[in-house]
DNA sequence: ATTATTAATGCAACTAAGTTGCAAATATAA
DNA sequence: TTATATTTGCAACTTAGTTGCATTAATAAT
């Protein structure tokens, strides 16, 4: 079930990821937070925005979870899928508007697919 | 540093990756081997087999931990680089002797990829 | 505006994966 | 057989994430 009420807590998520591009982890968020908020509303707030539509959620390096915002998804069509790049110099994680092709597997059914890039990001390249 | 003696240990890790085929979590080696071998052995000897070459490590759904038996790695040329398949259903996981292209992404620079496939395997599909 | 209803929150306690320091055990070299 | 250095078990710890429950607060009803 996603949000029904307009809370503080879901403002405060919202505005982290309104004025930062990119993604942000998990742990970053309860960092930032946790002196406004419990990590359990975080780590609730954060599901329920995600089954909205309005968060997709990934797993960057080392299993960390991390957030970004949708674009155009909502409840009924959630299908934000893309590949993200995780800087292995500064940690910063983006999403990538890039299509992959994955061939047909035989005998297999493909559901989704996660892509990690890791590499250098553009302020980190030099 | 990889593995330089040759344990009961090592040889118990080494047993699971022989008898079975496909990738196997550390979740599930710790249970199948805790009354023979503590977690630290566990974790420290996976590592190392890593580290030789042996085995490489990626991570599946959830974020957990997966090995499987590496084909014509060693310590110096470790690339054993492919997606991984994950099965909703039963939850095994394979490695997919598969090539993705993965193009080349403008202002940054590409060090890895690391591909989670998830769907039904051959055993599940029906 | 006041009250009632129910979602959302904070808190504390918990689970599970993974790590670390150190003393004891064991594989290998001498 | 003894010496040495690696490996192991153990216990204690860290960190991400979850859960039950009483309290708080947003919304609906009056
Ligand atoms: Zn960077
Ligand atoms: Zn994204
Ligand atoms: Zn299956
Ligand atoms: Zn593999």
């Amino acid at each position: 079930m996603g949000i029904i009420r307009k809370t503080q807590s879901v403002a405060l998520l919202l505005d982290e990821f309104n004025t930062n591009s990119g993604a942000i982890s998990v742990t970053t968020l309860n960092k930032r937070l946790n002196s406004n908020l419990n990590k359990s509303t975080i780590y609730r707030v954060l599901d329920k925005l995600e089954d909205d539509g309005v968060l997709h959620s990934f797993l960057g390096d080392n299993g960390i979870k991390w957030y970004a915002k949708c674009e155009g998804c909502s409840h009924d069509n959630h299908k934000d899928i893309h590949p993200h790049f995780q800087c292995v110099v500064c940690g910063k994680v983006d999403c990538l508007n890039v299509d992959i092709v994955v061939p047909k597997i035989p005998n297999r059914e493909i559901n989704s697919t996660e892509i990690l890039i890791k590499g250098k990001c553009e302020t980190c390249l030099n």
